[in-house]
Order: structure tokens, then C-alpha cells, then sequence
RNA sequence: GCGCUGGUAGCUCAGCUGGAUAGAGUGACUGGCUACGAACCAGUAGGCCGGGGGUUCGAGUCCCUCCCAGCGCACCA
């Protein structure tokens, strides 16, 4: 419970003051989950009240109490700020039909200076309307929070590990990754905004057999500088991409053709030893040039290295989870709820991509985390419920392993499909795309999708797309909102916190309330969008937010207008810019202030 | 065959733990700048929510079944 709203602004001497009863008041910052609190504690008290009074019989239900119900934000804003089923869900505990229990319920409210009244509706809802000063009270609370609107503690700052992206070092990023890229970004961003202590991850996957069939095919290709393309035959399954020649090419430019007469193997680890380090400074590079940085690269090689890989495996055996069969160890997935046993050393002694997976989330709870965040393409699935079910069986919960699914990005220009397989070397990668769509453009338009929703990327409309897309429609806003205060500023107005929250008339206009009451939606959205790994939310509300402000805009004025009530608009203004610049911001895409 | 995702307006997608006449954007059509930025706003048209059963006061939402699409079922990662 909140302890109630005092809304005593009035008679507040001095700006510095007010503020601090301001962010005390509003420490929780959530109003909305504030007021859906008020909204039940009035509608419970109202139904008790009837019941003693004997306008309502005692609910007939086990435990003699009202039955749970639900406050909602209606739809339909006609439908009141808050709405309540308590009389519908309870119409069997009293006997009575729903409207009769409503009605009787409205007559016990109190509204407790927050709402200014409660309303029957259709079937039986209960439908609650703001006051005008709550509504007051939203703007100044996101005015005063200001960089820090929409920050909560729902995380409690849990220690969470968030790893995305993890591209294959052998080549380029493709647009899986650039998906990836931005979506996990901002989910990470999303965590910390609600409370969680975030750290970004990024698995580098420097060993194993893909890194066999990099340095193979990084072999071949020097191979072909020295004696031709024609006399050295390419793998069937060899990397084909010209980022490989490129890298061969290099080599060869360093040191020549000595190492053609060298053994195979050592030919082989010259090239990845020189290659590997290269392609991962380009990932860096190129994440950095997208936004996007990372507190850990954690590197596959140093596990196997250290022996973490073989001493999970050890573990695992002696919690007897493993077997041996044909040579090669395996772990019995059968009996924590797969559907088949997995190979976990190989009959060569070498340890599977599984198995060092299995030891790398391990490490990460043993580091501290007490939950693990992984964004993958939908192509593993497969892995997620063996997984968890491997966590479980070495005792760690692998409940506390949570993977975001991400369907494929299915990349289309002018109409046809384009491959993305990085075989045929014809992939479009991160790189290409950042150079024909902005940054902006490209991480706002991957978090504006379910990770789940497959989504068709058409290179030619992305790159004709600058002015339809809607990242332009919620930065207009902003740069809107700036215009404004320029312009004010330009006649010597700005704002003044206790005059604006003085205003005895606001809000007016139903463009103001639609307004105030998505900007109160934020705090609750950011927690939202964290808790259900959906940044997709974030865009969306933002794209809500610069609507209501757009429609604001043109029905309401600021300049020319009576001094009090533009000191509110103001505000309002204000308010609106803190959402758009830190919802944005979450997205890391550019907050202009003109454009 | 088994499993994971998804199927909502012409197109791209929302729809929160079941709730009030199913919503946006885009495309089509019609209006609105002598007032703070028209990269904007207002209006019209457009729907057996994949099909069929069931659960209940009430289902796009939950259960069963079928159909369709993408993906996965390696001693690959």
C-alpha cells in the first residue's frame, strides 16, 4: 500500500522542498501500480462496508471472504482510468445479479480524494475515474524523476545474466545477429531499468570443430594463392565465404608462400592463430558501430582449456547421469526429460559443443548470477529443454536458465528471397545492412516484433522506408516538444515547477488525459517489457506515447496561452520528453532535438 | 513420425493473469497549415480472430482435435 496520495503542492514554499516531498512521495515511481492498489483497497472496503451495513448479503465462499478479482486500464478510456470485475466475479458468493452487487458497492465508495467517482457499467464493471489532481500529480512525478522516469525495483536487484548475439567468429555477422543484437541490447537495458543488476555476454565460440573447418578452409584457400585455384579442390563443407579468401589473402601478402611447404597442421593453426584474433576485433567493431557493448566476452577455448568442460563431465558422472556406449560418453538426457541421449565426449576423446555449453552456464551461476538470459535463433530450440535439464542434473536449478527464442529474419529485396546461409558467401551481413539503413532505423525496427514472430526484412523498402518509419514518427515528437520550448524560451518563458503544478484547472482537454495517462503507463510498461523479455513493448509504447503527444499537439496550445494553464502544458511537455528521450535511450537510438 | 514457434483487416502486427461494440500502423479513398514544426492530425472503407468440438455468466485468450507455414530431431555448433 502506497499510504495514500497528499497532493498538499499548493501551499509548498519553495521549489527545492517540493521536490524532495515529491521524489518521497513517489518513491516507487509506478503511480499506476500505486492507484490500481487504491483502486482495490477502496473497492474492497466499499464491498465490507455493504456487507455490514447489510446492503449486501455475507459471500457464501469456503473461506467466507470476496473472491479475487481484477483491476484493469480499460481500453476504451470511456470506460473509465481503472476498472474492477469484483462485482462479476462475485456474483455467485452473493447470490445476486452483478449490477445489483456493483451498485451497491459504488454507494459504500470511498474515493479517497483520488478518484473523482466510481461508475457501474455494462454487465457489472466497476469503473473508476481519476481525479483531476492525480492526474496533476503524474506529470509533476515524471517532471521531478525526469532521467530516472520509469526506473522501478521489481528486479530488486537480482544479478542477471544477459547473453545475445555470440556470433560464430569463423565469418561476418549475419542479420540473425543483427536481431539478436538489438534485441537482447535493449532487453538488457530494459533489466536494469526495472531493477535487475545486468551484466551483457558474449560467448565466444573459439573451439571446436568449426574452428577445424575455418582453419581448413583458410588452408585450402592460401593453398590456391600458391598453386592455383584449379589445382587445390575446396571441401564440400568448407566455409565458402570471400571473407575466408580475404583472410588467406592476407596471410599470404605477411609470409608468402613459406608456409606452403609446411605440415597441414601447422599450416592450419598459423591461419586461425592469425585470422581468429582479427575476426573477433571485427565483431567487436562492428557491435560497437551498432550501439552495442558487453561487460564479458567469455571465450569456449579458455573452458576446455581450464578444464571446466572435463570436470562437468566428471560431475555429471558421478551424479550418474552418463553412460558409455560405442566409445564415447553420453549423458542419459532421457532421464531429465529429453527425448534422446546426448553425446557428450566423443569417441576421439574430444568433448562436445554440449558438453562445454553445459560447463559455460554452470560457470555463470557459479560467478553469481541467479538467473541466465540467453537470446537464441529459433534453429536451437532443441537445446533449450536439454539444457536446463543438464543444469538440473548437476544440481544447479535450470529453471534459472531462460531462453528468448528468435525466429528467423527472412531477408527479402525487391520480392525475392535473399540466402543467408553463410555457405554460399552470398549473406548479407550486419555490416551491409548498417551501411544501407541507419542505425537508428535498423534497432528500432527489430525491437518493434515479438523475438517469437518471424519477420520479412525487404532491403529495398528499409532503405525507401526513412520517412515512413516509425522511429522518425516518435523522434518528430521529441523534436516537437523541443521546438516548443525553444520557441517559449524565446519569449522568456520556462517552466516553473510550483506554478505549473498551481494550476487549479488541469487537466482540460481529453488529449491532455490521454496523454498523462500513457505517460503514467511507463514505469509499468519498462517492468513489463523486463519481466516478459519483450522490448517489442517498448517500442510499441512508444509509438502509443508520440500519438497521444502528436494528438495533444494539435488540439491544444501553449503559446498565447493564459499563464497558468501553460505552465501545465508545460509540464506536460516536459514530461512527455523525459519518456521519449529514456524510452528511447532503452533503444539506444538518437533522441533529436531537431531533425 | 515426434517436438518447438506461429496462423487476428489487402499487407505488417497488438490484444496484459479469460471480460464491456476485436485494436494500431500501412495501403486505398476524403478532408485539415494566415497560430508553438503537415516527418502531423481528423474521417471513410476493410474481420466466420486457420477449421471443428468443449469448459462458463462470458473465449482471439483456457482444453481437445484437425489443417497450414517456418524451424528442429548428428559422436555439427
Amino acid at each position: 500500500m502506497s499510504g495514500g496520495f497528499t497532493f498538499v503542492f499548493k501551499g509548498e514554499k519553495g521549489e527545492k522542498k517540493l521536490m524532495e516531498k515529491m521524489r518521497k512521495t513517489y518513491d516507487r515511481m509506478d503511480m499506476l501500480e500505486n492507484a490500481r492498489d487504491e483502486a482495490r483497497a477502496c473497492l474492497q472496503q466499499a464491498a465490507e462496508r455493504a456487507i455490514k451495513k447489510a446492503e449486501l448479503p455475507k459471500p457464501n465462499t469456503e473461506d467466507g471472504k470476496l473472491p479475487d478479482f481484477v483491476v484493469e486500464v480499460p481500453g476504451d478510456a470511456s470506460h473509465g482510468d481503472l476498472a474492477a470485475n469484483l462485482a462479476l466475479v462475485s456474483a455467485k458468493a452473493f447470490g445476486l445479479p452483478p449490477r445489483k452487487i456493483a451498485e451497491a458497492i459504488a454507494a459504500q465508495a470511498d474515493t479517497r480524494g483520488m478518484f473523482k467517482k466510481v461508475e457501474v457499467a455494462g454487465p457489472g464493471f466497476l469503473n473508476l475515474f481519476y481525479d483531476d489532481a492525480f492526474f496533476g500529480s503524474i506529470v509533476i512525478c515524471a517532471c521531478v524523476t525526469g532521467e530516472d522516469y520509469g526506473r522501478t525495483n521489481v528486479g530488486g536487484g537480482e544479478k542477471v545474466n544477459v547473453e545475445f548475439v555470440s556470433a560464430n567468429p569463423t565469418g561476418p555477422m549475419h542479420l540473425g545477429n543483427a536481431r539478436g543484437g538489438a534485441l537482447g541490447d535493449c532487453l538488457a537495458e530494459a533489466l536494469a531499468w526495472a531493477g535487475y543488476d545486468v551484466s551483457r555476454e558474449f560467448y565466444i565460440n573459439d573451439a571446436g570443430n568449426q574452428i577445424a573447418k575455418f582453419g581448413l578452409s583458410l588452408a585450402v584457400r592460401y593453398l590456391q594463392i600458391v598453386r592455383g585455384e584449379e589445382n587445390v579442390p575446396f571441401p564440400e563443407d568448407g566455409y565458402q565465404g570471400d571473407d575466408i579468401r580475404e583472410r588467406a589473402g592476407e596471410f599470404y601478402d605477411i609470409h608468402g608462400d613459406a608456409f606452403a611447404g609446411k605440415p597441414q597442421e601447422e599450416l592450419e593453426r598459423a591461419l586461425i592463430d592469425y585470422a581468429l584474433p582479427r575476426n573477433i576485433s571485427d565483431i567487436k567493431e562492428h557491435l560497437a558501430r551498432y550501439r552495442i557493448g558487453y561487460d564479458v566476452w567469455f571465450s569456449e577455448s579458455a573452458l576446455h582449456q581450464s578444464g571446466a568442460v572435463d570436470a562437468v563431465v566428471q560431475k555429471l558422472a558421478e551424479k550418474g547421469a552418463t553412460y558409455e556406449k560405442d566409445g564415447a560418453v553420453w549423458y542419459k538426457a532421457t532421464e531429465h526429460g529429453g527425448d534422446k541421449d546426448e553425446v557428450l565426449v566423443r569417441a576421439n576423446g574430444v568433448p562436445t559443443y554440449f558438453a562445454a555449453d553445459i560447463a559455460y552456464h554452470a560457470d555463470k551461476f557459479e560467478r553469481g548470477f541467479a538467473r541466465a538470459i540467453d537470446v537464441w535463433g529459433a534453429d536451437h530450440h532443441g537445446h533449450v529443454a536439454r539444457m536446463k535439464g543438464a543444469l538440473d542434473a548437476l544440481g544447479l536449478d535450470g529453471s534459472r536458465l531462460d531462453i528468448v527464442l528468435m525466429q528467423f529474419v527472412r531477408l527479402v529485396r525487391d520480392g525475392e528471397p535473399v540466402r543467408m546461409s553463410k555457405r554460399t558467401g552470398k549473406a548479407i551481413t550486419l555490416t551491409d545492412l548498417l551501411e544501407e539503413v541507419p542505425v537508428d532505423s535498423a534497432r528500432f525496427f527489430f525491437n518493434m516484433r515479438e523475438p517469437g514472430s518471424q519477420i520479412e526484412f525487404d532491403l529495398g523498402l528499409a532503405v525507401a522506408e526513412d520517412s515512413d518509419n516509425p522511429v522518425y514518427y516518435v523522434q518528430y515528437a521529441h523534436a516537437r516538444i523541443c521546438s516548443i520550448l525553444r520557441t517559449l524560451e524565446g519569449e522568456g518563458i520556462t517552466l516553473d515547477m510550483p506554478r505549473a503544478f498551481g494550476c487549479a484547472n488541469f487537466p482540460v482537454a481529453d488529449e491532455e488525459r490521454a496523454l498523462i495517462r500513457r505517460i503514467a503507463a511507463f514505469p509499468g510498461e519498462v517492468a513489463a517489457a523486463a519481466k516478459g523479455y519483450d522490448s517489442a513493448r517498448i517500442t510499441r509504447y512508444l509509438i502509443e506515447v508520440a500519438t497521444a503527444f502528436h494528438k495533444f499537439y494539435t488540439n491544444c496550445r501553449l503559446k498565447g496561452e493564459e499563464e497558468m494553464l501553460q505552465q501545465a502544458r508545460l509540464a506536460l511537455c516536459m514530461a512527455t520528453k523525459h519518456v521519449i528521450h529514456n524510452g528511447l535511450g532503452m533503444l539506444k537510438v538518437d533522441v533529436p532535438e531537431r531533425m
